[in-house]
DNA sequence: ATCATTGTCTTCTCTAGAGAAGTACCGCAT
DNA sequence: ATGCGGTACTTCTCTAGAGAAGACAATGAT
Protein backbone atom coordinates (compact mmCIF):
# COMPACT_ATOMS: atom_id res chain seq x y z
CA UNK A 1 0.00 0.00 0.00
CA UNK A 2 3.01 2.38 -0.71
CA UNK A 3 0.70 3.55 -3.66
CA UNK A 4 -1.40 6.18 -2.95
CA UNK A 5 -4.99 5.57 -4.62
CA UNK A 6 -5.33 8.73 -6.44
CA UNK A 7 -2.24 9.31 -8.59
CA UNK A 8 -1.80 12.47 -7.33
CA UNK A 9 -3.63 15.11 -9.06
CA UNK A 10 -1.55 18.17 -10.00
CA UNK A 11 -1.92 21.07 -7.73
CA UNK A 12 -4.05 24.24 -8.41
CA UNK A 13 -1.47 26.90 -10.00
CA UNK A 14 0.08 23.53 -12.50
CA UNK A 15 -3.37 23.25 -13.83
CA UNK A 16 -3.92 26.77 -14.86
CA UNK A 17 -0.56 26.97 -16.05
CA UNK A 18 -1.32 23.54 -18.10
CA UNK A 19 -4.35 25.22 -19.40
CA UNK A 20 -2.81 28.21 -20.60
CA UNK A 21 -0.38 26.59 -22.33
CA UNK A 22 -2.61 24.53 -24.08
CA UNK A 23 -3.86 27.61 -25.40
CA UNK A 24 -0.24 29.13 -26.18
CA UNK A 25 0.53 26.22 -28.24
CA UNK A 26 -2.85 25.49 -29.79
CA UNK A 27 -2.52 29.13 -31.78
CA UNK A 28 -5.53 30.58 -29.76
CA UNK A 29 -3.28 33.02 -28.33
CA UNK A 30 -0.52 33.90 -30.45
CA UNK A 31 3.02 35.80 -30.09
CA UNK A 32 2.60 39.24 -28.37
CA UNK A 33 -0.78 38.62 -27.22
CA UNK A 34 -1.63 39.56 -23.98
CA UNK A 35 -2.38 36.65 -21.17
CA UNK A 36 -4.98 36.71 -18.39
CA UNK A 37 -3.13 38.37 -15.51
CA UNK A 38 -3.67 38.01 -11.59
CA UNK A 39 -6.77 39.46 -11.54
CA UNK A 40 -8.19 38.14 -14.12
CA UNK A 41 -6.74 34.53 -12.79
CA UNK A 42 -8.25 35.22 -9.36
CA UNK A 43 -11.42 35.71 -10.41
CA UNK A 44 -11.89 32.86 -12.74
CA UNK A 45 -10.33 30.17 -10.51
CA UNK A 46 -11.43 32.40 -7.06
CA UNK A 47 -8.02 31.73 -6.04
CA UNK A 48 -5.49 33.88 -4.36
CA UNK A 49 -2.91 35.89 -5.87
CA UNK A 50 -0.25 34.01 -4.82
CA UNK A 51 -1.65 31.50 -6.62
CA UNK A 52 -2.45 33.05 -9.92
CA UNK A 53 0.97 34.55 -9.85
CA UNK A 54 2.26 31.08 -9.33
CA UNK A 55 0.44 29.70 -12.02
CA UNK A 56 2.08 32.47 -14.48
CA UNK A 57 5.05 32.28 -13.38
CA UNK A 58 5.34 28.36 -14.60
CA UNK A 59 4.72 29.59 -18.30
CA UNK A 60 6.99 32.45 -17.56
CA UNK A 61 9.91 30.51 -16.16
CA UNK A 62 9.98 28.22 -19.72
CA UNK A 63 10.13 31.00 -21.61
CA UNK A 64 6.37 31.12 -23.17
CA UNK A 65 5.21 34.27 -21.88
CA UNK A 66 7.18 37.34 -20.37
CA UNK A 67 5.93 39.61 -17.74
CA UNK A 68 5.55 43.52 -18.71
CA UNK A 69 5.86 45.21 -15.46
CA UNK A 70 2.50 47.46 -15.09
CA UNK A 71 0.91 46.50 -18.29
CA UNK A 72 0.51 42.21 -18.18
CA UNK A 73 1.63 39.23 -18.98
CA UNK A 74 2.56 38.27 -22.63
CA UNK A 75 3.23 35.46 -24.86
CA UNK A 76 6.73 35.86 -26.39
CA UNK A 77 7.63 36.24 -29.77
CA UNK A 78 10.43 34.32 -30.91
CA UNK A 79 13.00 34.78 -34.02
CA UNK A 80 15.93 33.40 -33.84
CA UNK A 81 19.60 34.30 -35.80
CA UNK A 82 21.39 31.59 -36.86
CA UNK A 83 24.83 31.06 -35.68
CA UNK A 84 26.70 28.96 -38.02
CA UNK A 85 30.03 26.79 -36.14
CA UNK A 86 32.22 26.10 -39.68
CA UNK A 87 31.21 27.99 -42.83
CA UNK A 88 33.62 26.14 -44.73
CA UNK A 89 31.72 22.57 -44.49
CA UNK A 90 28.33 24.62 -44.78
CA UNK A 91 25.92 21.96 -46.10
CA UNK A 92 24.89 24.58 -48.86
CA UNK A 93 27.54 23.38 -50.60
CA UNK A 94 26.88 19.93 -50.62
CA UNK A 95 22.97 19.52 -50.11
CA UNK A 96 19.87 21.32 -50.14
CA UNK A 97 17.43 20.54 -47.95
CA UNK A 98 15.56 22.69 -45.62
CA UNK A 99 16.87 23.36 -41.80
CA UNK A 100 14.53 21.89 -38.68
CA UNK A 101 14.43 25.37 -37.23
CA UNK A 102 13.20 28.71 -38.64
CA UNK A 103 15.76 31.40 -38.38
CA UNK A 104 16.99 34.22 -39.91
CA UNK A 105 20.19 33.17 -41.61
CA UNK A 106 21.56 36.31 -40.82
CA UNK A 107 20.80 40.23 -42.27
CA UNK A 108 20.18 41.83 -39.22
CA UNK A 109 22.64 44.17 -38.42
CA UNK A 110 25.16 43.77 -35.30
CA UNK A 111 26.17 46.44 -33.24
CA UNK A 112 28.77 46.52 -30.61
CA UNK A 113 26.94 48.41 -27.95
CA UNK A 114 29.88 48.58 -25.26
CA UNK A 115 33.52 47.95 -25.25
CA UNK A 116 36.61 47.77 -23.14
CA UNK A 117 39.69 46.50 -23.69
CA UNK A 118 42.09 46.20 -20.44
CA UNK A 119 44.97 44.08 -19.14
CA UNK A 120 44.39 41.80 -16.40
CA UNK A 121 46.03 39.03 -14.62
CA UNK A 122 44.14 36.11 -16.70
CA UNK A 123 42.00 33.80 -14.51
CA UNK A 124 43.05 30.07 -13.46
CA UNK A 125 40.96 28.89 -16.78
CA UNK A 126 42.33 30.61 -18.95
CA UNK A 127 45.92 31.22 -17.70
CA UNK A 128 45.48 26.88 -18.25
CA UNK A 129 44.57 26.83 -21.64
CA UNK A 130 46.46 30.11 -22.86
CA UNK A 131 49.56 29.15 -20.64
CA UNK A 132 50.13 33.32 -20.09
CA UNK A 133 49.50 34.84 -16.68
CA UNK A 134 48.98 38.21 -18.33
CA UNK A 135 46.41 38.40 -20.95
CA UNK A 136 44.82 41.15 -22.89
CA UNK A 137 40.88 41.31 -21.85
CA UNK A 138 38.33 42.20 -24.75
CA UNK A 139 34.92 42.84 -23.51
CA UNK A 140 31.79 43.73 -25.44
CA UNK A 141 28.43 43.30 -26.08
CA UNK A 142 26.49 43.12 -29.41
CA UNK A 143 22.94 44.49 -30.04
CA UNK A 144 20.37 43.36 -32.97
CA UNK A 145 17.67 46.05 -33.42
CA UNK A 146 18.75 47.73 -29.63
CA UNK A 147 18.34 44.38 -28.11
CA UNK A 148 21.01 42.87 -26.19
CA UNK A 149 21.83 39.31 -27.55
CA UNK A 150 25.45 38.35 -26.70
CA UNK A 151 28.66 38.84 -24.00
CA UNK A 152 31.97 38.14 -25.42
CA UNK A 153 35.44 38.18 -23.88
CA UNK A 154 38.79 37.62 -25.57
CA UNK A 155 41.82 37.06 -23.72
CA UNK A 156 45.14 37.14 -25.84
CA UNK A 157 48.45 36.39 -24.17
CA UNK A 158 50.00 39.47 -23.38
CA UNK A 159 53.51 38.66 -24.68
CA UNK A 160 51.91 37.99 -28.03
CA UNK A 161 49.86 40.29 -28.94
CA UNK A 162 51.67 43.89 -27.05
CA UNK A 163 52.07 46.46 -29.10
CA UNK A 164 49.99 45.66 -31.55
CA UNK A 165 45.68 47.14 -32.56
CA UNK A 166 44.42 44.20 -30.38
CA UNK A 167 45.37 46.21 -27.50
CA UNK A 168 43.42 49.29 -28.88
CA UNK A 169 39.66 50.00 -29.20
CA UNK A 170 39.98 50.16 -32.67
CA UNK A 171 41.53 46.76 -34.33
CA UNK A 172 41.76 48.23 -37.69
CA UNK A 173 40.31 46.28 -40.72
CA UNK A 174 40.14 42.82 -40.54
CA UNK A 175 39.43 42.80 -36.65
CA UNK A 176 41.39 40.71 -34.36
CA UNK A 177 41.69 37.88 -36.45
CA UNK A 178 43.54 39.89 -38.94
CA UNK A 179 45.74 41.32 -36.55
CA UNK A 180 46.80 37.95 -35.21
CA UNK A 181 48.20 36.85 -39.20
CA UNK A 182 49.91 40.29 -39.07
CA UNK A 183 51.57 38.78 -36.05
CA UNK A 184 51.75 35.94 -38.12
CA UNK A 185 49.82 33.59 -35.40
CA UNK A 186 47.14 33.28 -38.02
CA UNK A 187 43.85 30.93 -36.18
CA UNK A 188 43.75 27.59 -38.23
CA UNK A 189 41.58 25.51 -35.95
CA UNK A 190 39.11 26.42 -33.14
CA UNK A 191 37.38 24.17 -30.56
CA UNK A 192 34.04 25.57 -28.82
CA UNK A 193 32.64 24.37 -26.00
CA UNK A 194 28.85 24.46 -25.44
CA UNK A 195 26.90 24.46 -22.06
CA UNK A 196 23.61 26.25 -21.15
CA UNK A 197 22.40 27.21 -17.78
CA UNK A 198 20.31 30.08 -16.02
CA UNK A 199 21.87 33.23 -16.14
CA UNK A 200 23.13 35.23 -12.84
CA UNK A 201 22.47 38.75 -11.60
CA UNK A 202 25.23 40.82 -13.82
CA UNK A 203 24.17 38.83 -17.30
CA UNK A 204 20.21 38.92 -16.91
CA UNK A 205 20.82 42.40 -16.58
CA UNK A 206 22.97 43.25 -19.36
CA UNK A 207 21.33 41.06 -21.56
CA UNK A 208 18.09 42.55 -20.23
CA UNK A 209 16.61 39.28 -20.26
CA UNK A 210 13.14 38.42 -18.91
CA UNK A 211 12.72 35.98 -16.43
CA UNK A 212 12.93 32.39 -17.36
CA UNK A 213 15.79 32.70 -20.27
CA UNK A 214 18.39 30.45 -19.98
CA UNK A 215 21.61 31.40 -21.70
CA UNK A 216 24.08 29.32 -23.65
CA UNK A 217 27.60 29.76 -23.12
CA UNK A 218 30.60 28.92 -25.74
CA UNK A 219 33.88 28.66 -24.81
CA UNK A 220 35.88 29.21 -28.15
CA UNK A 221 39.61 28.39 -27.91
CA UNK A 222 41.68 30.06 -31.79
CA UNK A 223 44.60 27.91 -32.44
CA UNK A 224 47.32 28.74 -34.89
CA UNK A 225 48.18 25.82 -38.00
CA UNK A 226 50.91 24.61 -35.49
CA UNK A 227 48.62 23.91 -32.24
CA UNK A 228 49.61 27.00 -30.36
CA UNK A 229 46.61 28.26 -28.61
CA UNK A 230 46.15 32.14 -29.11
CA UNK A 231 42.97 33.37 -28.26
CA UNK A 232 40.07 32.66 -26.05
CA UNK A 233 36.54 33.68 -26.24
CA UNK A 234 33.63 33.28 -24.25
CA UNK A 235 30.42 34.38 -25.30
CA UNK A 236 27.52 34.41 -23.57
CA UNK A 237 23.83 34.10 -25.33
CA UNK A 238 20.44 35.12 -25.14
CA UNK A 239 19.20 31.72 -25.38
CA UNK A 240 15.90 32.93 -27.18
CA UNK A 241 17.21 34.80 -30.38
CA UNK A 242 20.21 32.25 -31.21
CA UNK A 243 20.28 28.79 -33.14
CA UNK A 244 23.57 26.92 -33.33
CA UNK A 245 24.54 25.31 -36.39
CA UNK A 246 27.34 22.76 -36.95
CA UNK A 247 27.85 21.22 -40.28
CA UNK A 248 30.87 17.96 -40.23
CA UNK A 249 30.98 15.08 -41.87
CA UNK A 250 31.17 11.48 -40.76
CA UNK B 1 12.83 64.63 -11.31
CA UNK B 2 11.80 61.60 -13.26
CA UNK B 3 14.88 60.08 -11.17
CA UNK B 4 14.33 58.32 -7.70
CA UNK B 5 16.85 59.87 -5.60
CA UNK B 6 17.67 56.44 -4.12
CA UNK B 7 18.76 54.01 -7.18
CA UNK B 8 16.61 51.80 -5.44
CA UNK B 9 17.95 49.30 -3.66
CA UNK B 10 16.95 45.69 -4.90
CA UNK B 11 14.21 43.78 -2.79
CA UNK B 12 14.76 41.64 0.43
CA UNK B 13 14.64 38.23 -1.08
CA UNK B 14 16.76 39.75 -3.76
CA UNK B 15 19.14 40.72 -1.43
CA UNK B 16 19.34 37.00 0.89
CA UNK B 17 19.98 35.55 -2.47
CA UNK B 18 22.96 37.65 -3.61
CA UNK B 19 24.29 36.88 -0.17
CA UNK B 20 23.75 33.02 -0.21
CA UNK B 21 25.23 32.65 -3.83
CA UNK B 22 28.62 34.67 -2.73
CA UNK B 23 28.76 32.18 -0.18
CA UNK B 24 28.20 29.48 -2.72
CA UNK B 25 31.00 30.69 -5.44
CA UNK B 26 33.09 31.76 -2.83
CA UNK B 27 33.62 28.23 -1.67
CA UNK B 28 32.66 28.32 1.53
CA UNK B 29 29.04 26.55 0.64
CA UNK B 30 30.15 23.66 -1.65
CA UNK B 31 28.90 20.76 -3.72
CA UNK B 32 26.19 19.24 -2.08
CA UNK B 33 26.24 21.10 0.78
CA UNK B 34 22.87 22.13 2.73
CA UNK B 35 22.27 25.61 3.09
CA UNK B 36 19.66 27.56 5.52
CA UNK B 37 16.29 26.42 4.54
CA UNK B 38 12.97 28.23 4.86
CA UNK B 39 12.87 28.55 8.47
CA UNK B 40 16.47 29.49 9.07
CA UNK B 41 16.27 32.34 6.78
CA UNK B 42 13.00 33.23 8.31
CA UNK B 43 14.67 33.39 12.07
CA UNK B 44 17.77 34.73 10.63
CA UNK B 45 16.31 37.76 8.68
CA UNK B 46 12.81 37.97 10.31
CA UNK B 47 10.92 37.41 7.14
CA UNK B 48 7.40 35.55 5.94
CA UNK B 49 8.16 32.30 4.64
CA UNK B 50 6.95 33.69 1.70
CA UNK B 51 9.93 35.77 1.20
CA UNK B 52 12.03 33.45 2.35
CA UNK B 53 10.85 30.44 -0.52
CA UNK B 54 11.19 33.42 -2.98
CA UNK B 55 15.19 34.17 -2.35
CA UNK B 56 15.97 30.18 -2.88
CA UNK B 57 13.58 30.33 -5.94
CA UNK B 58 16.26 32.33 -7.25
CA UNK B 59 19.24 30.58 -6.61
CA UNK B 60 17.13 27.23 -8.09
CA UNK B 61 16.33 29.11 -10.51
CA UNK B 62 19.95 29.69 -11.40
CA UNK B 63 21.02 26.20 -11.33
CA UNK B 64 23.29 26.67 -8.37
CA UNK B 65 20.77 24.86 -5.65
CA UNK B 66 18.53 22.06 -5.67
CA UNK B 67 15.46 21.76 -3.51
CA UNK B 68 14.80 17.75 -1.98
CA UNK B 69 11.27 17.89 -0.53
CA UNK B 70 11.22 17.13 3.05
CA UNK B 71 14.69 17.13 3.35
CA UNK B 72 16.10 20.70 3.00
CA UNK B 73 18.10 22.59 -0.49
CA UNK B 74 21.33 21.66 -1.57
CA UNK B 75 24.03 22.99 -3.41
CA UNK B 76 24.59 21.19 -6.54
CA UNK B 77 27.00 19.72 -7.90
CA UNK B 78 28.22 19.67 -11.65
CA UNK B 79 29.82 16.63 -13.40
CA UNK B 80 28.88 17.15 -16.81
CA UNK B 81 29.71 14.99 -19.74
CA UNK B 82 31.54 15.87 -22.90
CA UNK B 83 29.83 15.22 -26.19
CA UNK B 84 32.15 15.38 -29.09
CA UNK B 85 30.19 17.01 -32.58
CA UNK B 86 32.94 15.84 -35.30
CA UNK B 87 35.87 13.38 -33.92
CA UNK B 88 37.51 13.18 -37.07
CA UNK B 89 38.52 16.56 -36.36
CA UNK B 90 38.89 16.60 -32.80
CA UNK B 91 41.68 18.80 -31.24
CA UNK B 92 43.63 15.55 -29.84
CA UNK B 93 44.81 15.36 -33.57
CA UNK B 94 46.77 18.70 -33.76
CA UNK B 95 46.90 20.33 -30.88
CA UNK B 96 47.97 19.88 -27.26
CA UNK B 97 46.45 21.89 -24.59
CA UNK B 98 43.26 21.92 -21.42
CA UNK B 99 39.59 22.61 -22.36
CA UNK B 100 38.61 24.82 -20.91
CA UNK B 101 35.71 23.19 -18.33
CA UNK B 102 36.87 19.91 -16.89
CA UNK B 103 34.44 17.41 -17.81
CA UNK B 104 34.53 13.68 -17.90
CA UNK B 105 35.59 13.17 -21.27
CA UNK B 106 33.84 9.35 -21.18
CA UNK B 107 33.83 6.25 -19.96
CA UNK B 108 31.06 6.51 -17.66
CA UNK B 109 28.29 3.45 -18.93
CA UNK B 110 25.77 5.12 -20.90
CA UNK B 111 21.89 2.68 -20.87
CA UNK B 112 19.21 3.00 -23.05
CA UNK B 113 16.54 3.51 -20.38
CA UNK B 114 13.11 3.46 -22.63
CA UNK B 115 13.05 2.30 -26.33
CA UNK B 116 10.25 2.61 -28.66
CA UNK B 117 9.73 2.11 -32.23
CA UNK B 118 6.91 2.90 -34.13
CA UNK B 119 5.41 3.88 -37.45
CA UNK B 120 3.65 7.49 -37.87
CA UNK B 121 2.66 10.12 -40.27
CA UNK B 122 5.75 13.03 -39.93
CA UNK B 123 5.31 16.37 -38.52
CA UNK B 124 5.22 19.35 -40.75
CA UNK B 125 9.18 20.11 -40.02
CA UNK B 126 9.93 16.36 -40.35
CA UNK B 127 8.90 15.88 -43.20
CA UNK B 128 9.68 18.90 -44.73
CA UNK B 129 13.62 17.57 -44.32
CA UNK B 130 13.07 14.21 -45.04
CA UNK B 131 10.69 14.74 -48.10
CA UNK B 132 8.24 11.71 -46.62
CA UNK B 133 4.85 11.68 -45.34
CA UNK B 134 5.42 8.53 -43.26
CA UNK B 135 8.21 7.85 -40.61
CA UNK B 136 9.55 5.46 -38.51
CA UNK B 137 10.63 7.01 -35.13
CA UNK B 138 12.85 5.88 -32.38
CA UNK B 139 12.24 7.42 -29.42
CA UNK B 140 15.04 6.38 -26.25
CA UNK B 141 15.78 7.50 -23.38
CA UNK B 142 19.62 7.51 -22.07
CA UNK B 143 20.86 7.08 -18.46
CA UNK B 144 24.27 7.31 -16.51
CA UNK B 145 24.53 5.76 -13.00
CA UNK B 146 20.72 5.66 -12.97
CA UNK B 147 19.88 9.07 -13.98
CA UNK B 148 18.60 9.86 -16.86
CA UNK B 149 20.59 12.73 -18.90
CA UNK B 150 18.60 12.46 -22.56
CA UNK B 151 16.29 11.84 -24.78
CA UNK B 152 16.54 10.92 -28.60
CA UNK B 153 13.96 10.68 -31.04
CA UNK B 154 15.24 9.67 -34.50
CA UNK B 155 13.04 9.88 -37.86
CA UNK B 156 13.29 7.95 -40.84
CA UNK B 157 11.86 8.14 -44.48
CA UNK B 158 9.52 5.10 -44.01
CA UNK B 159 10.08 4.02 -47.70
CA UNK B 160 13.41 3.74 -46.94
CA UNK B 161 14.12 1.73 -44.00
CA UNK B 162 10.55 -0.73 -44.39
CA UNK B 163 11.50 -4.29 -43.87
CA UNK B 164 14.99 -3.53 -42.33
CA UNK B 165 16.29 -4.00 -38.76
CA UNK B 166 16.08 0.20 -38.40
CA UNK B 167 12.26 -1.13 -37.64
CA UNK B 168 13.18 -3.43 -34.80
CA UNK B 169 13.59 -2.88 -31.23
CA UNK B 170 17.15 -4.71 -31.82
CA UNK B 171 19.24 -2.56 -34.86
CA UNK B 172 21.68 -5.60 -34.61
CA UNK B 173 25.40 -4.66 -34.83
CA UNK B 174 26.85 -1.40 -35.53
CA UNK B 175 23.32 0.17 -34.79
CA UNK B 176 20.97 2.19 -37.42
CA UNK B 177 24.14 4.34 -38.89
CA UNK B 178 25.28 0.19 -39.81
CA UNK B 179 21.72 -0.72 -41.22
CA UNK B 180 21.35 2.68 -43.34
CA UNK B 181 24.74 1.65 -44.77
CA UNK B 182 23.33 -2.07 -45.44
CA UNK B 183 20.63 -0.06 -47.00
CA UNK B 184 23.66 1.83 -49.50
CA UNK B 185 22.88 5.27 -47.91
CA UNK B 186 25.52 5.61 -45.50
CA UNK B 187 25.25 8.90 -43.58
CA UNK B 188 28.76 11.09 -44.68
CA UNK B 189 27.25 14.56 -43.68
CA UNK B 190 26.22 15.71 -40.08
CA UNK B 191 24.24 19.00 -39.74
CA UNK B 192 23.37 20.10 -35.91
CA UNK B 193 21.08 22.88 -34.56
CA UNK B 194 21.54 23.37 -31.17
CA UNK B 195 19.25 25.25 -29.03
CA UNK B 196 18.97 25.86 -24.93
CA UNK B 197 15.31 26.22 -23.74
CA UNK B 198 13.54 25.85 -20.66
CA UNK B 199 11.52 22.31 -20.49
CA UNK B 200 7.93 21.61 -21.16
CA UNK B 201 6.57 19.85 -17.87
CA UNK B 202 6.79 16.11 -19.69
CA UNK B 203 10.60 16.67 -20.46
CA UNK B 204 11.13 17.92 -16.79
CA UNK B 205 9.49 14.68 -15.42
CA UNK B 206 11.36 12.02 -17.78
CA UNK B 207 14.62 13.40 -17.55
CA UNK B 208 13.79 14.30 -13.68
CA UNK B 209 15.30 17.32 -13.88
CA UNK B 210 15.48 19.58 -11.12
CA UNK B 211 13.67 22.83 -10.81
CA UNK B 212 15.34 25.91 -13.12
CA UNK B 213 17.43 23.66 -15.07
CA UNK B 214 17.33 24.23 -19.05
CA UNK B 215 17.16 21.72 -21.71
CA UNK B 216 19.88 21.74 -24.57
CA UNK B 217 17.82 20.44 -28.06
CA UNK B 218 19.92 19.66 -30.72
CA UNK B 219 18.31 18.69 -34.08
CA UNK B 220 20.71 16.62 -36.05
CA UNK B 221 19.89 15.85 -39.69
CA UNK B 222 22.26 13.04 -41.36
CA UNK B 223 22.66 13.27 -45.40
CA UNK B 224 24.72 10.57 -47.53
CA UNK B 225 27.53 11.70 -49.64
CA UNK B 226 24.74 12.49 -52.40
CA UNK B 227 22.81 15.30 -50.12
CA UNK B 228 19.81 13.08 -49.10
CA UNK B 229 18.35 13.54 -45.69
CA UNK B 230 18.24 9.74 -44.57
CA UNK B 231 17.70 10.49 -40.77
CA UNK B 232 16.65 13.73 -38.56
CA UNK B 233 17.80 12.96 -34.74
CA UNK B 234 16.10 15.27 -31.85
CA UNK B 235 17.72 15.18 -29.08
CA UNK B 236 16.92 16.79 -25.60
CA UNK B 237 19.91 16.90 -22.88
CA UNK B 238 19.79 18.02 -19.49
CA UNK B 239 21.89 20.62 -19.82
CA UNK B 240 23.30 20.35 -16.28
CA UNK B 241 24.90 16.82 -17.62
CA UNK B 242 26.18 17.91 -20.80
CA UNK B 243 28.82 19.86 -22.16
CA UNK B 244 29.45 19.65 -26.11
CA UNK B 245 32.01 20.07 -27.92
CA UNK B 246 32.81 21.01 -31.82
CA UNK B 247 36.14 21.14 -33.54
CA UNK B 248 36.51 22.43 -36.82
CA UNK B 249 38.95 24.71 -39.37
CA UNK B 250 39.40 28.60 -40.15
C1' DA C 1 -2.24 71.54 -30.55
C1' DT C 2 0.90 70.43 -26.78
C1' DC C 3 2.10 69.27 -22.27
C1' DA C 4 1.40 68.14 -17.43
C1' DT C 5 -1.48 65.85 -14.08
C1' DT C 6 -4.41 62.47 -12.36
C1' DG C 7 -6.66 58.11 -11.89
C1' DT C 8 -6.83 53.36 -12.88
C1' DC C 9 -4.91 49.48 -14.45
C1' DT C 10 -1.10 46.22 -14.07
C1' DT C 11 2.69 43.46 -11.80
C1' DC C 12 5.89 43.27 -7.77
C1' DT C 13 6.93 42.73 -3.06
C1' DC C 14 5.91 41.32 1.50
C1' DT C 15 3.34 39.83 5.86
C1' DA C 16 0.95 36.09 8.62
C1' DG C 17 -0.81 31.80 9.00
C1' DA C 18 -2.02 26.79 8.08
C1' DG C 19 -2.45 22.06 6.41
C1' DA C 20 -0.38 18.42 3.32
C1' DA C 21 3.32 15.51 2.03
C1' DG C 22 7.99 13.76 2.08
C1' DT C 23 12.40 12.69 4.83
C1' DA C 24 15.32 11.47 8.60
C1' DC C 25 16.06 9.72 12.86
C1' DC C 26 15.40 7.84 17.27
C1' DG C 27 13.67 4.30 20.30
C1' DC C 28 11.27 0.16 21.04
C1' DA C 29 9.89 -4.48 20.21
C1' DT C 30 11.12 -8.53 17.96
C1' DA D 1 20.91 -7.08 14.66
C1' DT D 2 16.58 -6.10 12.35
C1' DG D 3 12.29 -4.08 11.49
C1' DC D 4 8.55 -1.09 12.86
C1' DG D 5 6.31 3.11 14.40
C1' DG D 6 6.32 7.62 16.08
C1' DT D 7 8.09 12.24 15.98
C1' DA D 8 10.22 16.20 14.51
C1' DC D 9 11.95 18.14 10.85
C1' DT D 10 11.77 19.73 5.92
C1' DT D 11 9.60 21.67 1.60
C1' DC D 12 5.18 22.38 -0.93
C1' DT D 13 0.77 24.38 -1.56
C1' DC D 14 -2.64 27.72 -0.66
C1' DT D 15 -5.45 31.55 1.60
C1' DA D 16 -6.14 36.62 2.62
C1' DG D 17 -4.66 41.02 2.58
C1' DA D 18 -1.90 45.31 1.58
C1' DG D 19 1.30 48.90 -0.04
C1' DA D 20 4.75 50.15 -3.78
C1' DA D 21 5.94 51.06 -8.45
C1' DG D 22 5.43 51.11 -13.42
C1' DA D 23 2.29 51.70 -17.68
C1' DC D 24 -1.32 53.87 -19.91
C1' DA D 25 -5.08 56.61 -21.14
C1' DA D 26 -8.10 60.39 -20.21
C1' DT D 27 -8.50 64.88 -18.53
C1' DG D 28 -7.43 69.60 -18.05
C1' DA D 29 -4.39 73.62 -18.40
C1' DT D 30 -1.40 76.16 -21.30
Amino acid sequence: MSESPVPHEPPIYRRIADGLRARILSGELRDGDRLPGENALMAEYAIARATARQALAVLINEGLAVPKRGSGVYVRLFKPIRRHGSRRLSREQWGQGHAIWNADTHGRPFAVDRLEVVLERATEEVAGVLDSGEVWVRRRRYSVDARPVQLATSYFPAHLVEGSAITLTDTGPGGVYARLGDLGVPPAHFTEEVRARMPGPRESALLDLPGGTPVIVIARTAYTAGGVPVEVNEMVLDSAAYILQYDFDA
